[in-house]
DNA sequence: CCCTTAATGTAACAGTTGGTACAATTTTGC
DNA sequence: GCAAAATTGTACCAACTGTTACATTAAGGG
């Protein structure tokens, strides 16, 4: 913080490459996810910029490197979100719960980078499989998954035998559906579901859902 | 049949006019669904087609037409496939699970679909919205499933007042997501839940829980 | 068999867009 | 203070891309 206050002060005139770089980067997520990485343009983006295209090749070479630059910006921005959540000191069953009910919330308030990730994912992942820094962001989320786990099922209130990469896709299926898709489905089956109370009742019901997948399986003859 | 075999020996020789916008509108599903919207070329789709770039404009005016023609062609093709299922002979939970196991096994083998759909909705679905032909289209698919409920709270199967259109939006998020998030998904967590033994596990899982979801709740107290 | 209309080939254009050459200015190391 | 390096402004270009004008051929009606 005090080196980051000075190095504002020492700049403060003119010149702020830093501040600069983080203008264009914040500007790129949002056009790019606005218009997706073909349809997203270089002059646009300097337009909604306090520089100019010039600055945008100066720091990051071409079109792609500062589409990966944004879609790395974009996973940083959530993970740290995530990382905000401690769960340590909750029982395994309220810590899933919270879990969910968690990501479900934030992902509908990131629509950003949901939209990143879909561009991602229509472009065959090629750019995120190329970025060891995205690659590194994502074990926070399965360990989190994994110590869960374990502790729910020393307690015995877990089934043995859960795989945390497996519920992690579960829950990520229905957080990320819920905002991926929603222009579709809500031109499809009406606006219904995307309503204070119908997302309400959605969270609960796949929170239910899931706390019902990881409890023991009835053993109805013992 | 035989007005269409009377329509192609009459026009054998040349000029096809249905089987030059078939072709097109082939080719453009697949390269739009490759690149995005933005992302295609037309120049591109005349070259993969049997016909020219006059062509294209001559039936379909211009770049918008065109997508929303091949939009439409999408979607035709995935709910042609749907009606070949027939859920009415039996039990209702037989059906729900099969149509859950069908779902989820129909969008794997329709990537092309998925991925407009994906396109669609990075472009807020402006353009599904404004066309008739893809709202007419999706009523059946809710039509089978309010069916299958009916019957399942009628016989006492399913717990009363379940939503078809949540139905719907669960096995849709699942069996759609495991397509669209493929490339994403396995770049962070390997490759482990698309192979076949993965994909089949998966596919066990969801009919399973959609299963749980349906039944009757417990009443402990009776 | 002719004439209108539908279908197709050729070639080009105008606007856009990613990218850069060149020069000026600011900061920093010494 | 000064020279080297970092940062920024201006103007521009070459390639691409959606779209169309113009001419030509095939099909159908009478």
């Amino acid at each position: 913080m005090t080196s980051e206050a000075a190095e504002g002060a020492r700049r403060r005139w003119k010149q702020n490459p830093e501040a600069v770089q983080e203008d264009i980067l914040r500007v790129a997520v949002a056009v790019f996810s606005e218009s997706g990485l073909s349809g997203a343009r270089i002059d646009e983006i300097a337009a909604r910029t306090q520089t100019s295209k010039r600055m945008i090749y100066y720091y990051f070479g071409d079109k792609m490197g500062l589409y990966m630059r944004a879609l790395e910006a974009a996973y940083a921005k959530v993970r740290a979100g995530e990382d905000q959540l401690d769960l340590g000191t909750l029982p395994p069953d309220e810590a899933l719960a919270r879990l969910v009910a968690f990501t479900f919330d934030h992902h509908r308030s990131n629509p950003d980078f949901i939209r990143m990730v879909m561009i991602e994912n229509i472009h065959n992942a090629e750019t995120l499989a190329a970025s060891e820094v995205i690659r590194n962001m994502n074990v926070s989320a399965i360990e989190k998954l994994r110590d869960i786990c374990r502790r729910g099922e020393a307690e015995g209130l877990f089934r043995p035998g859960l795989d945390p990469v497996a519920l992690h896709w579960q829950i990520s299926a229905l957080s990320f559906f819920n905002v991926s898709n929603r222009p579709t489905f809500s031109a499809l089956f009406g606006e219904g579901f995307f309503s204070e109370e119908g997302q309400k009742a959605l969270r609960r019901q796949i929170v239910d859902s899931l706390l019902a997948e990881v409890r023991p399986r009835d053993t109805p003859r013992s």
